[in-house]
RNA sequence: GCGGGCGUGGCGGAAUUGGCAGACGCGCCGGACUUAGGAUCCGGUGGUUAUACCGUGGGGGUUCAAGUCCCUUCGCCCGCACCA
């Protein structure tokens, strides 16, 4: 016998839809839950990723519901983005059309894994009343001086024809096309979170609830570096050059400086010098050089003599100034002390041009000769060639190093970051409209927040050729000066799809509000969100733009928290054959097909039971029969039982062994499914019910029907369902209503578990000699350590086993086991 | 190079606080039922030279006791990386 997957799951689904049983109540008394996933880019189909994570937030919101909370479980689209674009190209549809067909397709995808969302509360974030607010937080940005645009080398993608953030350049290459990506110069917006990079990188200690993975690679990417600025003057000049070091202990082992060719004061410098034709042909040859070669470590190093000398400002030392392939303008101050003996960088160049290598640092108790170096010494020692410095410990060096910098007022501490402001500007059109205009007479302005949402214009053509399809709309070009009225031009770039994904979070808990994004009222009720799912890929990218976005909002006053995503849960990846799921491989397991084939349920419970959360899940497909298999025969049982069970309670006292071996399963299950669930812990919850299963079967195998215990099997059967909702809710609904309940499953209460049910009057006690186990005793669950002692010491075994030896010590561990020491 | 993680049967995995390694499932083997079984129910299943011994990538250590703690080493995965 079989359950009819397709009838239950459709039925249930659309009760769950008919009687709002997932709507929120704002007024509802109960502690609030929110729990989100990360929405999903509208790309067509439901991949098993998706299935993934959407499963893991499912469960939890259903099981914070059963446990009484007030749930906030949220789903919308993350609707703007280049393939959209690219379908208009190639397919000649629009981009709208293309991408709401998309979002119909996959809402369909996700009602049919019966997911509790409530679909009130959908956003897409390419909708005007969603980038209205998108363009209005920009708006307040530019307001506080956080958004601001400038000339700069970019990263440019030639294929997708945009420029690209620091975080979407992987390797050298565009994250979405792969095509390399190649520096070009522009006017762009950015977001200054530079500003916040001190704030982002010390409140990742608040972040309790988040993985250290992600975590140590947020503080990475942050890249907080300390050191010092240290002024060297220019030979025969009154100006100088700042370098940025985090080792000023090596100054006197300086014997050359490098300067980034693309440097502005590069071209002052070398002007007129007989040197100057050579560096011209470096600096071209530099900036010909792709950003994957240029930046290789292996790349060898190479430079170009300015003709230029710098002065050492703490031995007064005239060294050459180098333009050198392997600085770069963006990190520092583009200007770097050559330090051979304590820098392989340094050391490579210096053996290439010939340049002095001074030890200025010894390793305790040794005496390195430069000449017999075979690579750099970059570890700690004791400081020599240093003048007054000599003989002081390197790192106690450093600090005084740097105080005298300080003192003589040639130098300052400082902390350098690796991240970089956010470029947002994209030269596309499926984005949100940057809400700028451009007036001949007052220049850059701001659109008005009353004149929101700037809209997208529909008649735009796709060629797939050029700039922005933006540019060419005369419609949208053409505007006119908010402040002057007189003629101006609207900024023809969108933001960034990130931008749009940086408070979504936020938008969920107020979806419908026309003034604001998110009154303060409803997020001060909502956020934190409690709980975040999703992968791990966004554990930078998105992950730090948020909380970037929130602690913007609560400075400008309009949210209270400072961290959007209390606890983060990061999915594996969903493997097939040991690789990821991909056409090209063409492993790809569709979830329509096994949604299909075995139901809503199976899928749900074997991607939960298959692999712990945060572990990649390797697709099993006879394993998913046997979850298949599993829903089947906790039906049949339910079939077979519910013309014996009573709502009596159970008498605890007159339970035979049979039924106390029963009823000791059912409580142990609630116990270990409720523990399971505070650390999201499924597959250990799912098996825990398995044996509750086999022990409900062993139970009616042992048991004539004429003496099931009525009481018992009703408590069983009962939380038997009721553990299970969270993972199959379709099937339990439907044997809920079969036992003949009339209540609401999903909001029925969550199970305590009985202690007196899981005591047990004997335990197995294991009896060791030296640590090996040698035999297995039954004793009362109470005895004490003495008691257990005495009974180990009489053990036939033991006496046997330890006989002639002397006993020297006894080790008894209550309810465990006792182990004899000998000798 | 820096940072994070992983390594347990044929496979996915369990062991939460140092206390019986391998729960639960897949697969495989056997039994029952059956005209039949790729259904269902029941049982078995780490290895071996098997009353015992060996087993959590390798080596060493701490401990009465180590998959778990410490040192060391190998392999794999992920992130960052000529960042001064």
């Amino acid at each position: 016998m079989r359950y009819n997957f397709e009838e239950i799951e459709t039925k249930w689904q659309k009760k769950w839809s008919e009687n709002g049983t997932f709507s929120i109540d704002e007024s509802s008394e109960k502690p609030k839950y929110y729990a989100l996933e990360m929405f999903p880019y509208p790309s067509g189909n439901l991949h098993m990723g998706h299935v993934r994570n959407y499963s893991i937030g499912d469960v939890v919101a259903r099981y914070k519901k059963m446990q009484g909370y007030n749930v906030l479980h949220p789903m919308g689209w993350d609707s703007f983005g280049l393939p959209a674009e690219n379908a208009a190209i190639q397919h000649g549809v629009k981009p709208s059309d293309w991408t709401w067909s998309n979002v119909d397709n996959m809402r369909r995808q996700l009602k049919r894994l019966g997911l509790s969302y409530d679909w009130d509360r959908e956003v897409a974030t390419a909708k005007p009343d969603y980038y209205k607010f998108t363009q209005w937080i920009f708006l307040q940005l530019y307001k506080h001086g956080l958004a601001y645009k400038k000339m700069s080398y970019v990263n440019w993608c030639p294929s997708c024809k945009t420029v690209l953030a620091n975080e979407q350049v992987v390797g050298g290459h565009c994250d979405r096309c792969k095509s390399e990506v190649v520096k070009k110069e522009l006017e762009q917006w950015f977001f200054k979170i530079t500003d916040y990079a001190q704030r982002l990188l010390d409140d990742i200690d608040k972040l309790s609830g988040w993985p250290d993975k992600v975590k140590s690679m947020q503080s990475n990417w942050i890249g907080r570096s300390e050191g010092a600025e240290i002024q060297f003057k220019i030979d025969g000049s009154d100006e100088s050059l700042t370098v940025y070091t985090t080792r000023p202990d090596t100054i006197f082992g300086v014997s050359y400086m490098v300067i980034a060719p693309e440097h502005p004061i590069v071209e002052k410098l070398i002007a007129g010098r007989p040197e100057e034709e050579k560096c011209r042909a470096f600096i071209n040859k530099v900036q010909k050089l792709n950003e994957i070669t240029r930046s290789a470590t292996d790349t060898e190093k190479e430079g170009e003599f300015t003709g230029v000398y710098v002065i050492n400002p703490l031995n007064g030392e005239k060294v050459p100034l180098y333009l050198a392939n392997y600085v770069f303008l963006d990190y520092g101050t583009g200007v770097v002390m050559g330090v051979p003996a304590h820098d392989q960088r340094d050391y490579d160049f210096a053996k290439k041009y010939n340049l002095p290598i001074r030890i200025v640092i010894q390793p305790e108790g040794q005496n390195m000769k430069s000449e017999d170096m075979t690579a750099a010494f970059a570890a700690e020692g004791i400081m020599e060639n240093s003048g007054q410095f000599d003989g002081l410990d390197n790192k106690e060096a450093i600090k005084k190093i740097t105080d005298y910098v300080e003192e003589k007022g040639i130098g300052k501490r400082t902390v350098n970051f690796r991240l970089r402001d956010w470029l947002i500007s994209r030269q596309r059109y499926w984005g949100a409209p940057i809400p700028i205009v451009y007036c001949d007479k007052c220049g850059v302005v701001p659109v008005p927040e009353s004149d929101l949402p700037v809209m997208l214009p529909e008649n735009v053509k796709f060629t797939g050729q050029g700039e922005s399809p933006l540019k060419e709309c005369k419609e949208f070009v053409n505007t006119t000066c908010p402040v002057c009225g007189g003629h101006a031009t609207r900024d023809v770039d969108t933001m960034d799809t990130f931008v749009c994904s940086s408070w979504y979070y936020l938008r969920y808990c107020d979806p419908h509000n026309t003034e604001l994004p998110f009154s303060k009222e409803k997020t001060d009720y909502w956020m934190n969100v409690d709980q975040y799912i999703g992968g791990v890929e966004h554990a930078i990218l998105h992950l730090l733009y948020a909380r970037f976005f929130t602690k913007a909002l609560h400075d400008f006053g309009y949210v209270s928290c400072d961290e959007p995503f209390e606890n983060l849960l990061t999915q594996g990846m969903v493997l097939k054959d040991g690789s990821k799921m991909s056409k090209s491989i063409g492993n790809v397991v569709s979830p329509e097909e096994i949604v299909g084939k075995y139901g809503a349920d199976t899928a749900r419970l074997f991607i939960l039971f298959a692999a712990p959360p945060e572990r990649d899940l390797d697709w099993n497909d006879s394993a998913v029969e046997g979850s298949y298999k599993f829903i089947n025969r906790v039906w049949r049982a339910v079939e077979d039982l519910k013309d014996y069970m009573s709502d009596d309670k159970v008498d605890a006292a007159s339970l035979n062994a049979d039924e106390k071996k029963l009823r000791f399963a059912v409580h142990s299950s609630i116990k270990k499914v409720t523990e399971d669930f505070e650390r999201f812990s499924f597959n250990t919850a799912i098996s825990s019910i398995m044996e509750m299963v086999n022990a409900l079967y062993l139970y009616k195998e042992n048991t004539d029907k004429a003496s099931y215990n009525k009481p018992l099997i009703g408590e069983t059967v009962t939380s038997l369902i009721i553990l299970l909702s969270p993972f199959v809710p379709h099937v339990a609904s439907e044997m809920w209503e079969r036992i003949g309940r009339t209540s609401d499953l999903t909001s029925e209460k969550w199970l305590a578990y009985d202690e007196q049910a899981i005591v047990v009057s004997e335990v197995e006690i294991v009896v060791q000699i030296n640590g090996k186990i040698k035999d297995k005793i039954m004793i009362a669950a109470d005895a004490s350590a003495e008691e257990l002692k005495t009974v180990a010491l009489e053990n036939e075994k033991i006496k046997k086993l330890t006989e002639g030896r002397q006993i020297v010590k006894v080790i008894p561990v209550p309810n465990k086991l006792i182990n004899v020491v000998v000798k």
